[in-house]
DNA sequence: TTGCAACCTGGAATGATTCCGATATGAAAA
DNA sequence: TTTTCATATCGGAATCATTCCAGGTTGCAA
């Protein structure tokens, strides 16, 4: 299961016309062995170094960046904590705790009802967010 | 229904045992005035000092965060972006375009489904997320 | 082996947000 | 109405994740 996922990102990676450096071996790895804590940019730094002899923090950046806008992950994004990592791409909800933070997924199997969800996952839901992004009707409209 | 709004924060605020200022005054009014736009704290800083003598942008902050964590508005949290501030508390989604950042209340009829929702609100959708905040199962054993 | 576009690096810059110590002020109580 | 003080406000500094930049390095196609 390991082997499969760094391999097929590393493959993704080739088909993209990036280039497989050290760096970024070191992070696929990092992403890969932590992929269940849905990892921030600072612990992979922190992984990726014991990996890799030298790994900057830009570069995990520049490096995740990269992977998101090439669809080989998915970024979390959060206003009061690192943005996290998620390497299933599949439409699924997360749950995140108040408390601890933890993110866990939880995957959909048919037309999602939060409420449902939650039971089901024995998870207490005190906020519920839901964003669809993509382009609006007025967008469409415009040319350009 | 401006009028209302604002009257009905204001009684809230009473409620809360919060004081009524000058300044919240202003910001009551900016967040209303301008509550489709889903405003950030620079747009309520700027509009809020059009009414009031003197506000400041820690003062702006404070007090968006003082109305959040009292459930007077809710807080959406961006990355890349500043944060937003819906007035609208029911449950709803929130339609986010790419391109010029417009985000456009949907409410949610019946059990929801997100490909719907979209054909129906005109929005082409390029990412999903949604997010549901409360506590984990570990957390909930843990009597802490 | 060579050439060069793509990468990497460290440090500086950015930008939203929070923190802090000092000052001011609603509003409850006298 | 005046007093009192918890609560608000202020501006400026601090924080923290993230991006930018300019210069040096390297994967890999030819």
């Amino acid at each position: 299961m390991k082997k499969n996922d760094k391999d097929n990102l590393i493959d993704q990676l080739k088909e993209k016309g990036l280039k497989i450096t050290p760096q970024r071996l070191a992070i696929v790895d990092a992403l890969v062995d932590n992929c269940k804590r849905h990892p921030g940019a600072t612990l992979i730094y922190n992984e990726a170094r014991k990996k890799a002899k030298r790994v900057s923090l830009s570069t995990v950046y520049a490096t995740l960046k990269e992977f998101s806008e090439n669809g080989l992950i998915r970024q979390l994004e959060f206003d009061r904590m690192e943005n996290r990592y998620d390497l299933d791409l599949s439409d699924h909800v997360n749950l995140i705790c108040n408390r601890c933070g933890k993110i866990e997924d939880y995957s959909i199997p048919e037309p999602l009802e939060p409420r449902d969800i939650a039971r089901k996952a024995g998870f207490i839901v005190t906020d519920t967010r839901m964003e669809l992004h993509g382009y609006c009707r007025d967008c469409l409209k415009r040319p350009d």
